[in-house]
RNA sequence: GCCCCCGUAGCUCAACUGGAUAGAGCAACAGACUUCUAAUCUGUAGGUUGCAGGUUCGAGUCCUGCCGGGGGUGCCA
């Protein structure tokens, strides 16, 4: 659509010069926008004031000569105008507006895909959270994110694979054993000093009663670093798979599951550490080895292996992208909390280290998310006086509500999440808003099937029976589908598709107050049913990117 | 100190990356149920886009300097 019209400008453009009527000036990429008032038309460009600058010429003039050379182009525009500084505007012709609900008749699920990613392999890391406790509600707001912006950016053409890095090795794994190592041995009542920067939360607590009640002190004999590495060997994958719980039931499914004893075991880190070191990025000072990441736009150089003999989680992060690069992707999608912000010219120093296009690495920054529960903030749980999990929010307003409130907004602004709110079930609440929008819809249909209607599919005559204002409306909006996928994917921007669901919502809402659908005229009928189903397949389509369910009744 | 993000209606946020009269939802106020789901709809009101300059045909958007909030600045992850 978008370049049919830009084809038509190109040709108008080439045309009026040709005839001598436009100066003979580099014109720029044509840009074609939806206009926010609907007077200015269905699309609108810029590209006579862009012109008008380099022709020094009133930029309605060039308008005008644009539009002068353009085909009357009667099959798909019906109007174009010159309107305020020098716009273009394009009004589309009904019977190409309506179009649409053929295509999505036609597409069904596939409507709204594009190919603007052009097959390219993307792969989108996401959560990543270490293996030493539950998954706090900052995490979900990273699962919902990771998997909606694979969703559309699947849809928008992108191969797409979703991947959790597992930190099962190192200072975390030993903290979270020594964690559970002391309050075992507290049981047992043996004296063990709770390590300084341990674990403080109730979890910890309970598995060491778990172990005590499997094990009694079976266990304390040992001598404390085998107790330690048992602790830890018996409980991580306990941790990790309560982990996996929590997101499955989110709905969030993983390609891969990366672990990075992995990459240690298979050498992967010291061969990556050798690498750097013969290529000369890497040097040895003060017992440690550094990499030169200050030779490539960090502040400073970074230790990889530390004076005492171990490595730093940075080290195996630089072998983990290696790994990563090694792979075949075209692009690598990290989503980090915003604490890890001063991380990010280091590990794209490593990139470059590695001899890497550092732009084949995206990170985006998510802020955090805070909790509010009758207009006050929440940090604690009541139950366990410790931060909220997010099996605990699951549980009190639901996957699909979660899932729709951390993608209400864009990564780089604060939530503030309302729990109350997203527990209503009442207009306010934006989910059920869209998701009662769904159940009207197949209310309807149920309906039509009930009292026998004929719900084949109408002819174009008979689609011009949806002539109405909030029909073309309703229309307009479906049509916008694929846009907003680009768009989403391009600017891995997913939160913007809950804007548009609850658009779409609104639209239905007016159109099902104004035009009954099932009534005595058979044609309109038939053409209504067609057009609230292709509504149901694009409410459907939408949710499903953001993981949201499309209620059949509510 | 330096670096990054944010600041838009009472509240939560948009604004298609520089376009036309800055838009939605909630809250407020006034209306609409002989109806395919009123869990809905219609209307009214609400603004010096944190402040001050600058760039140009045109700035919420770009530049500079302030102010406020958050985060970072480890041989932690």
């Amino acid at each position: 659509m978008r370049d049919v019209i830009i084809d038509l400008i190109e040709k108008a453009i080439g045309e009026a010069k040709s005839r001598g009527i436009l100066p003979n000036v580099p014109v720029a990429n044509i840009e074609l926008e939806r206009p926010k008032r609907k007077e200015h038309g269905d699309w609108a460009t810029n590209i006579a004031l862009l012109v008008a600058s380099r022709a020094s010429r009133p930029a309605r003039e060039i308008a005008e000569a644009i539009v002068e050379c353009m085909e009357k182009e009667s099959q798909i525009l019906t109007q174009i105008d010159v309107a305020g500084p020098g716009f273009i505007n394009f009004r589309l012709s009904p019977r190409f507006i309506r179009r649409v609900l053929f295509e999505i008749h036609q597409k069904g699920s596939d409507f709204g895909k594009s190919s603007i990613g052009g097959g390219r392999r993307v792969q989108v890391e996401f959560v990543s959270a270490n293996p030493v406790g539950p998954l706090h509600v900052g995490h979900g707001r990273w699962a919902a994110l990771g998997d909606a912006l694979a969703n559309v950016m699947g849809y928008a053409g992108y191969k797409v694979e979703r991947e959790f890095y597992i930190n099962d090795y190192g200072s975390q794994m030993e903290k979270f054993g020594r964690s559970i190592c002391s309050r075992y041995l507290e049981l047992v009542g043996k004296e063990y000093r709770f390590p300084e920067d341990g674990y403080a939360g109730e979890y910890i607590k309970d598995i060491a009663k778990r172990i005590y009640e499997e094990h009694g002190d079976a266990l304390a004999h040992l001598d404390e670093r085998q107790l330690v590495d048992r602790l830890i060997e018996m409980e991580y994958p306990r941790m990790l798979e309560s982990i996996k719980g929590t997101l499955k039931r989110m709905g969030v499914e993983f390609d891969v599951w990366f672990s990075e004893r992995e990459l240690y075991r298979r050498g992967d880190v010291d061969e990556t550490l050798s690498m750097l070191e013969e290529k000369g990025e890497a040097y040895w000072h003060e017992g440690a080895l550094w990499l030169k990441t200050s030779s490539y736009g960090d502040e400073k150089d970074r230790v990889l292996i530390r004076s005492n003999g171990e490595p730093t989680y940075f080290a195996s992060d630089v072998a983990y992208h290696r790994d990563k690069m090694e792979r075949g992707f075209d692009l690598v999608i990290n989503i980090w909390g915003a604490d890890h912000h001063g991380y990010v010219p280091r590990m794209k120093a490593g990139m470059k280290a590695l001899g890497y296009d550092p732009s084949a690495l995206e990170v985006i920054l998510g802020q955090l998310v805070k909790l509010y529960r009758g207009g006050e903030p929440v940090t604690m749980s009541k139950r366990t006086g410790e931060i909220i999990t997010l099996d605990e929010l699951l549980d009190e307003v639901g996957v699909d509500a979660s899932r729709y409130f951390f993608l209400q907004r864009s990564s780089d602004s604060h939530l503030d999440f309302d729990i109350d709110l997203a527990k209503k079930e009442s207009p306010e609440n934006p989910v059920f808003y869209v998701q009662y929008a769904h159940a009207r819809i197949c209310s309807i249909l149920r309906y039509a099937k009930e009292v026998g209607a004929d719900d084949s599919v109408p002819t174009e005559e008979e689609l011009d029976l949806l002539s109405t204002e909030p029909e073309m409306d309703l229309c307009k909006k479906l049509g916008e589908l694929e846009d907003v996928v680009e768009f989403c994917a391009e600017k891995r921007a997913p939160h913007r598709l809950t804007g548009y669901a609850e658009e779409l919502a609104a639209l239905f809402h007016a159109f099902y107050r104004d035009c009954r659908v099932i009534s005595d005229d058979a044609a309109l009928t038939r053409a209504r049913i067609f057009a609230v189903k292709g509504v149901k397949q694009v409410l459907m389509t939408v949710l499903g990117m953001l993981g949201v369910s499309a209620p059949e009744e509510m």
